[in-house]
DNA sequence: TTATGTGCAAAACATTTGCAGGAGT
DNA sequence: ACTCCTGCAAATGTTTTGCACATAA
């Protein structure tokens, strides 16, 4: 269950995870080259990709498949549940205790192992509901 | 409320919800795409596609937005929670309460307009956990 | 007849990978 | 030194789109 940094600390590894524990929102690798190449201008994308990938591997990170078409990812690894406006496509973070129990339910009607779950609610936010925003998405 | 078919019944679409009707798994667009290749030949992949996306917008059928990296469609739109096997990536219905209340906590929780919710379990199948499966994915 | 839908191919995205040179330990 | 890591660019995989022709209503 530990994970020992099996890898090594470069200043690529670093800035990245710096300039994601910064934002609270879940950003794509997209966003978050884009937040890097600020302080390192050579980076590439395909690293950031990797050191991505490998820090959700080593639970450094987690990596969020939530609705839309892009992976994101969060600093934040303790487990909670998201929420995704469908208008604007903005995921947040929901303040709410996480339902441990649904996973012995779940072991009981299926098959399966049970390592754990994932609440994904959609809805309209605040913004959205007043319009006081576009819409980036669909 | 009401999803008026907003769309010709063409021969493509009727093929493509018979055979997504036929199976229990969540394939993806081009597992969609084979499935009715075998009746009808000459369908483009776009067709597919086109087709997949218009009826979950009507709510035809679900479109799963679950972990990995592909799209999948489930001719079921009745809430129900899914778990997915992280060793052979296949993606099956789970037969428990849906578990209505956590909304209002969600609504509670965040500035949303909570609209639905989607849980889902990740874990081990019973064919991986026997090793009985390769692990087509990973 | 006429708005919609289709097949095909190309384009647009998102992500992964091979490789030669570079950096951490 | 000796791995492991990076930048770059090309490759891969998925989904979307433009367009000329076909078809359901």
């Amino acid at each position: 269950m530990e994970q020992l940094p099996n890898m090594r600390l470069t200043t690529q590894r670093q800035i990245i995870l710096e300039e994601l524990g910064k934002v609270t929102s879940h950003p794509t690798a997209n966003e978050v080259y884009d937040m890097v190449r600020k302080r390192l201008p050579r980076i590439g994308l395909g690293t950031v990709y990797r050191n991505l990938e490998l820090m959700s591997d080593n639970g450094i990170i987690l990596k969020l498949e939530v609705g839309g078409t892009q992976k994101r990812f969060d600093a934040t690894v303790e487990p909670h549940y998201h929420i995704r406006c469908t208008s604007c496509g903005k995921v947040d973070d929901i303040a709410m205790e996480v339902q441990g129990q649904i996973n012995q339910a779940a072991e009981k009607a299926s098959n399966y192992i049970i390592l754990g779950h994932h609440v994904e609610f959609s809805g309209i936010c605040g913004e959205c509901a007043r319009g006081k925003k576009e819409s980036p998405l669909h």
